[in-house]
DNA sequence: GGCAGAATAT
DNA sequence: CATATTCTGC
């Protein structure tokens, strides 16, 4: 009896080590679930499965119970995300899983694909959208206090904005500091509502989207301007509905940003930083050997493809975000509220621009995202290998 | 003169 | 490094 215990008990820890293991296992795969949805499901199931099966020792249905709680956290997270992904279509959605892009979707490249490389891309790769994940996650400036702002303000009050400079915008009112957003004055909103202020899209410290107030030390310096997440966002949205880094001019994404006090030179500065960051990684590696078949994953015993890859090209060719966040239910790339000028001028322009750009730039290898119109795709510059655009039903 | 883009400057 | 500012050409 003593023997048939102790084995028992063994047995039970076996078990309990196994599901660790598989719970961690779970944790792993978690974070491919946006674009693995099925292989948690298959984990979560095979879980299930595992406890189900005989035992029902004490200890065992304590483990039971203890999993079902955290599948419920999972179940909840999931739940979570679709909602906020399906309710903020608008645009953000966009960007807001632009660091989860960049490791196997082909995110929404602006003029340059630079995706493909995802069998490496896995886990480095961090080159590109190292910046990007930065911009994201930088905490919004502080209140006021810090640094000598205020100060030099104060000395150099000179205050002879006879110009006005840019916009009228709010003026002063240092202290409002927050709470403004309200921005009722302004470029109207015209038509569409856009990105209603703050989304609640995470952690926006109540920073409003135009970074900050700006005093009226003209003939100062500017305060810098800090790209907050929600500012950036706008930015990218910006981006996506002029067709991409690469054609959307600053003025033109000032104007759809609809962010007050938010100057032409600022977004001009940012625009540049973004297609820097965005060119380089292109020319790396474009793709080896198979890499540009759609990387399966093994779940269980059943290989999965990423939905990513059923990506799909926008009308106009363009970001076509979509990044298709948990799969199935990824929502299709807002389209451009006012599609009026997208259209010809945009197209004209990409047309050019790839000219341009595979003429005296041989050595990058630009891609081609023309799909949508049927226009060229330029079989990739010299990158080694054929290309052969292996796109799945477009 | 405005604007966009690149080149510098901070 | 992220912005700002200046320089250039259109």
């Amino acid at each position: 009896m003593q023997f048939f215990a102790e084995k028992m008990h063994h047995q039970k820890m076996e078990f309990c080590d196994y599901i660790e293991a598989l719970e961690e296992e779970r944790k792993k795969i978690q974070v491919f679930n946006k674009e693995l949805p099925l292989s948690l499901e298959l984990v979560t199931q095979g879980f299930l499965f595992f406890v189900c099966v005989e035992f029902d020792d004490s200890a065992i249905i304590a483990c039971k119970q203890q999993l079902s709680g955290t599948m419920a956290e999972y179940n909840l997270n999931d739940q979570l995300e679709c909602s906020e992904q399906t309710s903020t279509e608008e645009g953000p959605v966009f960007e807001e899983f632009m660091p989860i892009k960049k490791r196997s979707s082909p995110d929404y490249d602006d003029g340059d694909d630079d995706e493909e490389q995802h069998s490496h891309k896995i886990l480095k790769d961090s080159t590109k959208s190292d910046w990007l994940r930065s911009v994201q996650l930088w905490n919004p400036d502080p209140p006021s206090t810090n640094e000598d702002v205020p100060r030099k303000a104060s000395i150099e009050v000179v205050k002879r904005n006879g110009g006005g400079a840019f916009q009228p915008f709010q003026r002063d009112e240092i202290t409002n500091g927050k709470a403004n957003n309200a921005s009722s004055n302004d470029k109207a909103p015209s038509s569409s509502p856009q990105i209603p202020a703050t989304s609640s899209t995470g952690p926006v410290t109540g920073e409003n989207v135009d970074g900050s107030s700006k005093n009226e030390d003209q003939g100062q310096k500017k305060k810098r301007r800090s790209w907050s997440q929600e500012l950036h966002k706008r930015f990218l949205h910006a981006l996506q509905q002029l067709g991409g880094a690469e054609l959307a001019t600053p003025k033109q994404i000032r104007d759809l940003m609809k962010v007050d006090g938010l100057t032409n030179d600022e977004v001009k500065s940012h625009l540049q930083k973004f297609r820097l960051h965005h060119r380089r990684p292109n020319s790396i590696i474009r793709n080896n050997a198979n890499s540009q078949a759609a990387p399966l994953f093994l779940v269980g015993n059943i290989f999965v493809q990423p939905p990513e890859y059923a990506a799909v090209a926008t009308s106009s060719g363009e970001l076509t975000t979509d990044t298709a966040p948990t799969g199935i239910y990824a929502p299709v790339a807002s389209h451009p509220p006012a599609s009026t000028h997208t259209s010809e001028a945009s197209i004209k322009k990409l047309q050019v621009k790839q000219l341009e750009l595979s003429e005296h730039s041989n050595s990058e290898g630009r891609a081609n995202h023309g799909e949508g119109a049927g226009n060229s795709n330029s079989p990739d510059s010299s990158s080694s290998t054929h290309t052969t655009t292996t796109s799945p039903g477009y």
